[in-house]
Parts: C-alpha cells; structure tokens; sequence
DNA sequence: TTTTTTGTATACCTAAAGGTATAATAGTTG
DNA sequence: CAACTATTATACCTTTAGGTATACAAAAAA
C-alpha cells in the first residue's frame, strides 16, 4: 500500500469515528507514518482530501444501488433487493456509511455540508425515480414518490445507525422484516 | 433579555445552522455584544453552555412526549398523536431539533455525541415502552418494541430533517400520511 | 548522463481555538 | 456606610489548527 492510499485508509478511519472537525491532519499524517507535505502534495488541503475520501467508495454504492432498485415490474423483489443493497453496503463499507450518515444529518451551514450535498441527493433521486416507476404499475403510489423515498431513507438508515457497530445484525432476516413492515405496516 | 439569556439564544442560533466545532466561543459573545468573561462567568465551559442549552428545551420535549405516547387502548390514535408531537415540537423549536437530529448521527466518538446520548436514549426508551404496551393488545407487535421504535424514529426524523427549513410541511396532514403509513404500509 | 519530475522531511508560519488573570463596576447584605 | 458578591471588560495565555518555504533524494525523461 502506497502513502497516498495508507492517508486515504486512515482518514477513513478517523473521520468516520470522530467527525471531520474533531481530526487534524495531523493526526492523520501522524497515524499514518507519514508527514504532512505528503498528504498536502496528493490532495491539496484538508478539503482535497475528504472530497477524495468521499468520491472512492461512493461510485460502488450508486453502481449497486442502480441495479437494485431497477424496478420491472415485481414490488416486493425490488424494495427487498434495495434494503439488502443497503445493508449489505453498509455492512461492508462501515467506516465510508457512517460518514455517509454523519453527512446527511449535518447543520446546512456547516462546512462539509456542502461538499457531501450531492452525494446524498443522487442517492434519493435513484429511490425517488424506483418509486415513480412504481406508481406507473402502483396507482396508490402515485404522486407519493417523496414521501416515500424519505420514509424508506429514513427506517433504513435508522437501522443501520443502530447497527453498524454490530453489522452481523444487518442480514438478510432483518432486510425482509424491514421490506415487509415498509409495505404492509406495522399490524401485518 | 439578560446576557446569559441573550447568549443562550445566540449559541442555539448559531450551533444549530452549523454545529458544534464550527462556531467558536468568540462568534458566540461577539453575536450576543458581550465579552468572553461573561460567558464563562455562567457556563465555566464550552461543554457546559452547550449542556446547558440541550437541558434547556428537553424537558419540554419529554414531558409532551410522555403525554402523547401514553398509550390506553387506542394503537392508531396514540401513534397519531406521537407524530404531531414529534412535528410541532419540531416546528416550535426548529432550531433545538436540528441540534438534535445532528446529534444522533454523531459518530460514536465524536466529543458531543457523549453529551447528549442520555437525552437521545431517554426518547428512544419512551417510544421503546410505548410499543411494548401496545403489545399486550396486540399480539403481532410482540417483541417488535426496538425495531418499531426504531423504524419509528427513522421516519419521523427523516420527514423532520428535510421539511425543517419549510416547517409548514410539518402539518396535520403530513402527520396523518404518515403515522397511517407507518401502520399500514405504502400499499394502502 | 544530465535534467526534470515526483515524493518526502525539517522546520516554520499565521490564525484561531478555548480559556484566564486582573481589575473595575454594580448591586446586595450586614 | 462597609463588606461582600455578582457581573463585566481589557488584555493576555497556551495549544492546536491548517498550511507552506526550503531542501533533498529517488525515479523518469531527455
């Protein structure tokens, strides 16, 4: 592993679990072994650096995420394909998510607000498309693609701040439960 | 207004549209026209203005809440009735549930995320016993307090989290959609 | 083989953070 | 009135933040 990906890792690491504001870079060069020069000549300034972290692992999510929630005609495949994806990203990619889930909660004026905007609302547009393809077989559904997709926002990353520090929680059982309480509701 | 009302008013103004780390305690006296010594004078600390800030507006909170969720009988109408809690304290103290919602997707680590997890526990844990009393009258919530709590929280946080800066979202009829989703599911 | 680019370390800079020592003022209590 | 307590301002402290000037070694290009 090379210096740039050994800052990559470690801030990775440290941000997830702290926050950006709370880490230094040089606590990072530091945990790193390497100096600071080093990571200001891969990335440019503290900024650089988590618009890097955050762009390396996000393309793999919308990848997944495409395929999942492209719906064709099977509801109750497509929402549970979509929350397994979730899960499964999650559970994978622990330390990125929580940051993921950090970013979608900041204040609007905050600093890293801005920089993660785009990132969240690409992954509400891709449900908010699923769920108006939906509405076209679905007529229930039609015109509640929002509320939808932030209802479905909401419980999956409900649970998945609950979980993440014990991601063996996050299997396939829990992602039917969640799908099938999200369709049918609470009483079913 | 006295100074140490005037900067209790001014933090909570300025920690809410952008967290924590990001507003100093100079932005803070300088905005409320007084001087460091004041502050510290009645707060001694960062952490304690800021302890003192989340105290402030919670009890407030708690007290509706255990209101609302003191569930004898009714499932649909106590569920409904939680909901508008949850939206007009939202829409009354915007600035003090933004805080909150930030809060509860801190990482773990994080400075302030230790600060403030006993008030997020203790709404957590008031939900969590509303929906275990809901159980002994309906037999298919059995065992399912912590997820509907936290499928619960999800919702309403996330539907909280995009309306806060257009609040008049936050209505009746919203609560209505979704305390009637979140019993029925998205099909009905 | 010379030259240039890439990568790295030492040592530093400036700004801002949280916080305080000191002293003055105002109000309260004896 | 005297003593004391609560409240405030000036000016300062220390630490840490993000970031950089300079120099040097290795590798790639000429």
């Amino acid at each position: 592993m090379d210096n740039k990906e050994k800052i990559l890792q470690t801030a990775l690491y440290l941000y997830s679990n702290n926050g950006f504001d709370s880490v230094g870079i040089q606590d990072i060069v530091d945990r790193s072994g390497v100096t600071k020069p080093t990571l200001y000549h891969y990335f440019n300034s503290k900024e650089g650096l988590i618009e890097e972290l955050l762009d390396s692992q996000y393309h793999n999510l919308i990848r997944r995420l495409n395929i999942s929630a492209n719906y064709s005609g099977d509801l109750p495949l497509t929402i549970n394909k979509t929350v397994k994806t979730f899960f499964n990203f999650a559970k994978n990619n622990r330390e990125y998510y929580r940051i993921l889930l950090y970013l979608q909660y900041l204040p609007v004026d905050n600093r890293w607000s801005e920089v993660s905007r785009e990132y969240i609302l690409k992954i509400f547009k891709t449900l908010d498309d699923m769920f108006e393809k939906m509405a076209t077989h679905h007529g229930n559904l039609k015109g509640k693609n929002k509320n939808l997709t932030v209802s479905f926002m909401g419980v999956i990353n409900s649970y998945i701040n609950l979980y993440l520090n014990d991601p063996g929680k996050l299997n396939e059982d829990l992602a039917f439960t969640v799908s099938h309480q999200f369709m049918h509701g609470i009483y079913a």
